[in-house]
DNA sequence: ATAACAAATGACATCGATGTCAATAATATT
DNA sequence: AATATTATTGACATCGATGTCATTTGTTAT
């Protein structure tokens, strides 16, 4: 069906434009039973058409399938699993403190449940909650879903993995710390991107970088301090711990890191920041101490993300593919619970360093 | 049930950790009939009990009740859904393009649809696409829910009401541009709040005062325009319509008008973006022409999203009661679908002047 | 052509909650 | 106290799809 596809006019006709067609309000949605009808065929007949079951002969599948698309035929998800007590449903549970991701994660897993006929549910939760524990319990007691999608810092919290045994519910994880069995996962490389930036700022003649760690729960906060050290060592610059900051994602502890590390008396000429909230932050407080970016401090942040092309000078940074990420996780999720041959890899993305003006040739040195 | 919900530690005996319990596995849910026998009376009255019907004696509900808890009881909603054909989900329509409110209403929505048991459906699309009708339509052939919740600027596509008018679905809409009885909305003061930023800019001793609008197709762009100009007007400020330009709320649109703006022979002394995003741009365009901000500009946005504080300097912008809108016009929608007593009242909710640094009194003047 | 077997199909019960309508218990009426 | 009336309760069928198992059809071997 073709519809208008116009958008509002000055002048609202919407009303009197909407009144034209009713013609499908009393239509009743076509069932089993009327296609098997249709098709002259048995009503479970059908229901082997549509679940793919072998032993059906070709000329009685053709049939049956001309039938379901005459009548526009869909099944009823909710007898159907009621029957089989399958929710064709996954959820996706996130820290709700930290929505950076999230709205590309959900993009990513729309994409998959999309094609494979999954719907997903949004469940957001506060990782520092005392009762998050209890009410994920909760919540699973109420809730009918096949399985999680679990993204950090939740991936590594115990009370949760525990409920999630004790119930048997089937779950993967996004850039777990863990990489034991306990669940299929899927992570990006964050200690090869986190080196090649250390590398590029090396590359441009800095020597003192400025680290700003992340969350201390999350694997990605982890791995980018490693990558940073790799990159270090490999060119041989000592380690100064002077030059490393404990943030958390957060832009204050952002700011409160950045104050610190350029207040020293020696200041970096380079700061790498574990996300670009906290380089963001550092631009901020840069700019309150009056210096001339890039030329004065090159500025790297980490997960391409929208800020980091709206500030200014824009933000040289590291992009995930969290898309890839969420959609490959929710295939390994389907897949299992559908019960379909389970790949064993635990798959690995690479990240991007995207080079923009916010790091420049270091002019301090000699 | 309370566990421990403690973090992981440095040593990882999570795998050993979770070994311990395994009590829940087999218990299956229970069920109305498990209910019935243990309070001794007949499923149909636990339905009714559970339905808050009338007529149920109230020593009766009380053992219905007891029974409930002692088993853990919760509905099966497949089998409900199965029933009484009602989906006990509602889904939310948003622009895919334009995620900048997204999360918050998600969060709002959440919030009622929890304490109301219903779920919800996240169905991002691109008000661009050709197919969009088309693709809502197929979407709602497929998916049984009960009623949807439309975000700007979908609010207002013809399309996508005709199809929702033809398939008689219950909808609510978020500050939507026409305001007839096609649904029931919501929305927020807009006209107002810019009204007042404007007012604000100008007690600050700005006349020149530029205006960057937002999506022509969004109904919060025409109301803040709408303010600007009542402002003036009240102030016996001529309009000037060099000073106005055409936005659509992305960044790349605001950098462009923002240039424009500052490459007049006069420059406004001042300027008032449709919302951060394109004030963000403002700043970042200022900074590249080397103005010393906020003396030589002010700059005023409109949402008080994240990036307004992580500016230097921080924005002052206008907080709009987002999870508000969201979350009632979830309850307008819950209550429709539930055949609740329907309010009349299309709601209408305040926005807040938030003053940061990027606005000051204007040095230019005589 | 017929028996023996496998493949394809169908009849029926079932998942769990609720609408319909009949049966029973409680209360009001005389 | 007996009957009329209303308030509670229960028996049963139903929503739509699918598992189980019996039946039919088709195929191969003799």
């Amino acid at each position: 069906m073709a519809f208008a596809n116009k958008m509002l006019n000055n002048d609202l006709s919407l009303w009197n434009c909407l009144e034209q067609s009713e013609l499908r309000i009393s239509m009743k949605k076509a069932t089993l039973y009327d296609v098997a009808e249709k098709a002259k065929v048995s009503p479970k007949t059908v229901s082997r058409v549509i679940n793919k079951e072998s032993s059906v002969r070709e000329k009685t599948r053709a049939a049956v399938l001309a039938a379901i698309e005459t009548l526009n035929y869909h099944p009823n998800s909710y007898a159907r699993s009621l029957r089989n007590s399958r929710a064709y449903v996954i959820a996706l549970l996130y820290d709700s403190r930290s929505p950076v991701y999230v709205l590309d994660l959900q993009i990513g897993i729309i994409s998959v449940c999309e094609s494979e006929g999954f719907n997903i549910l949004i469940q957001p939760y506060d990782i520092a909650s005392e009762t998050l524990t209890d009410d994920i319990d909760d919540w699973l007691e109420r809730t009918r879903i096949d399985g999680l999608i679990i993204s950090p810092p939740l991936t590594d919290h115990v009370g949760l993995l525990q409920v999630l045994k004790e119930r048997n519910i089937q779950f993967v994880r996004i850039s777990p710390i863990d990489k034991s069995d306990i669940s299929p996962y899927v992570y990006s490389n964050d200690r090869a991107a986190a080196k090649a930036m250390t590398e590029h700022l090396i590359a441009l003649g800095h020597e003192a970088i400025g680290f700003i760690t992340g969350h201390p729960e999350h694997n990605g906060a982890i791995e980018r301090l490693k990558g940073y050290k790799d990159a270090l060592s490999a060119a041989n610059i000592p380690l100064d711990d002077n030059l490393i900051k404990q943030g958390d994602f957060s832009f204050e502890s952002g700011e409160i890191c950045a104050r610190e590390l350029l207040n020293q008396a020696v200041p970096p000429s380079a700061i790498f920041a574990s996300n670009d909230n906290m380089a963001a932050a550092t631009m901020k407080v840069a700019r309150q101490k009056g210096l001339v970016l890039p030329d004065e401090l090159s500025i790297a942040g980490f997960d391409d993300s929208r800020i980091s092309r709206q500030l200014w000078p824009p933000l040289t940074t590291v992009q995930q593919p969290i898309k890839e990420l969420a959609a490959r996780s929710t295939e390994l999720l389907i897949n299992r619970v559908l019960n379909r041959a389970v790949e064993k890899t635990n798959k690995v993305f690479d990240c991007k360093v995207i080079t923009r003006e916010s790091t420049s040739v270091n002019t301090k040195k000699s």
